[in-house]
DNA sequence: GCAAGTAGTTACCTTTAGGTAAGTAAAGGA
DNA sequence: TCCTTTACTTACCTAAAGGTAACTACTTGC
């Protein structure tokens, strides 16, 4: 990703190439929500997501310290997933993404709902 | 990008979908900083980005509300951004994000100064 | 008449991300 | 004997993202 160049400039930059990414926010609000869960799991929870994907997510994620792999040799094996320390520390920052997004979908339906049936009136900007 | 297709799902994927990307919380944070800049302000302020990533950044954000494109027809043209109203309400997260960010910053140089000096102390998980 | 300056656009090319499908280990059950 | 299960890995292919470089408009100043 062209993130990872400029980590040095802004430590901001450096989180975002950690938890941005397609599935990233997702898997890791699962895992904030639900604690420990496992491969099969989480997979079973996204659907839409390939093996190949979510094996790689959670590489990098596992490799940036965020989330903690639990390996288990057991036949077939048994493979968890948690957030770590730091990990769990993006709770706030997902938490106020969340009532952000949330409050634009609600204000978005509204707007919709509005143009179809209503007046003329619409916030502008 | 891949986000796009589960914006039903989740409205947090939605503006992540929005705000992700490469530059794209750069701008952000630049425009939340310094109010207003011009297209040449912004592209000086971030050497290494191209023309043509800058304006298909800022259309994209233009495009989901959260800048505005201020354009005065002078010679030569005169065009300015801003953040929105709906723009300006990620500064909270933004905010959240920096100090993570600066946070574990911190603590990563920390742990890279004690690792190359000191005792072989280091906190684990 | 020519260069400069702003804010782009356009064409072309390369790289990479991601999708699909198949393969793997190892033990237990039918 | 072979299928099942889990958690992947590997190989291959395609679509899209991003980089580079050249071109545009229009007027002022030299």
């Amino acid at each position: 990703m062209a993130h990872q160049k400029n980590s040095n400039q802004c430590p901001m930059e450096s989180i975002l190439g950690q938890i941005m990414g397609p599935w990233t926010p997702y898997i890791l609000w699962l895992l904030d929500n639900e604690k420990t869960l496992r491969f099969g799991e989480l997979s079973a929870r996204m659907p839409d997501i390939s093996a190949k994907m979510l094996t790689d997510r959670l590489r990098k994620l596992e490799a940036s310290g965020l989330v903690h792999r639990d390996y288990r040799p057991t036949v077939p094996p048994t493979v968890s997933y948690s957030l770590t320390k730091r990990g769990k520390e993006l709770h706030g920052v997902l938490q106020g993404l969340n009532e952000v997004a949330l409050r634009w979908d609600v204000e978005d339906r509204a707007q919709e709902a509005n143009r179809s049936s209503g007046s003329g009136i619409a916030a502008a900007e």
